[in-house]
DNA sequence: CCGGATCCAACGAGATACTG
DNA sequence: CAGTATCTCGTTGGATCCGG
């Protein structure tokens, strides 16, 4: 017994790894903190990232509580996305990948 | 401007996901936290990974410098595994999402 | 403007068999 | 004991076309 860490519990990190999962989740709930709203605004703040898997994050994202999806019907339509309380509370897990990606910069392919 | 968090530059937390990617990175790295060192005792510790998975992913950190490798070649072969300095910068991460999966504990699937 | 449906390509991951 | 080499396969992601 010579660690002064905690033991970790691999379970409890894969459950936020499935909130996590996926090519683009973390650049969409950025792009939100980031104040982006709209659907054509997310879109273009996430570089290289179609309007189909938009659409397929948003939905799981919103199934998951991890949006909030508000319309108004009129035309042409408007469609707002808004973090939820539940998503808001990933930020420290962000800020901390933020540090590391900075501290550790370099060409990555 | 009503915000007081900072704009989130996604592609330091891009950078970061490169080196956690994959389904079993996280799980070695805490393996190697939670004190296991010889390739059999790692393999022991992750339910489910195979050999060739967990080959793969040493070879793999190996070569991005985030475990180093010794060997005793005597018979039969020995071989340990250690974190090194960089891998050890992730523990805040790792951390913040240890928190996270505990605070929002649920059934997933 | 905001998507859904469909189909296809690419990649990650597992099974199996073999080696120093 | 500690791996490597292939091969197959399921899942993810992307392109394209269509609808409210």
């Amino acid at each position: 017994m010579c660690t002064v860490k905690d033991q970790i519990d691999i379970k409890y990190v894969e459950d936020t790894l499935y909130v996590l999962h996926g090519k683009w989740r973390l650049s969409i709930i950025i792009s939100l903190y980031n104040g982006n709203r709209r659907y054509r605004e997310i879109a273009r703040s996430i570089p290289k990232i179609t309007f189909t898997m938009l659409s397929k994050e948003l939905k799981f994202m919103e199934l998951n509580n991890l949006v909030k999806r508000s319309e108004d019907p009129d035309f042409p339509k408007m469609v707002e996305y808004e973090l939820t309380d539940y998503s808001e509370s990933l930020y420290p897990i962000i800020e901390k990948m933020l540090e590391w990606g900075k501290s550790h910069r370099k060409e990555i392919t």
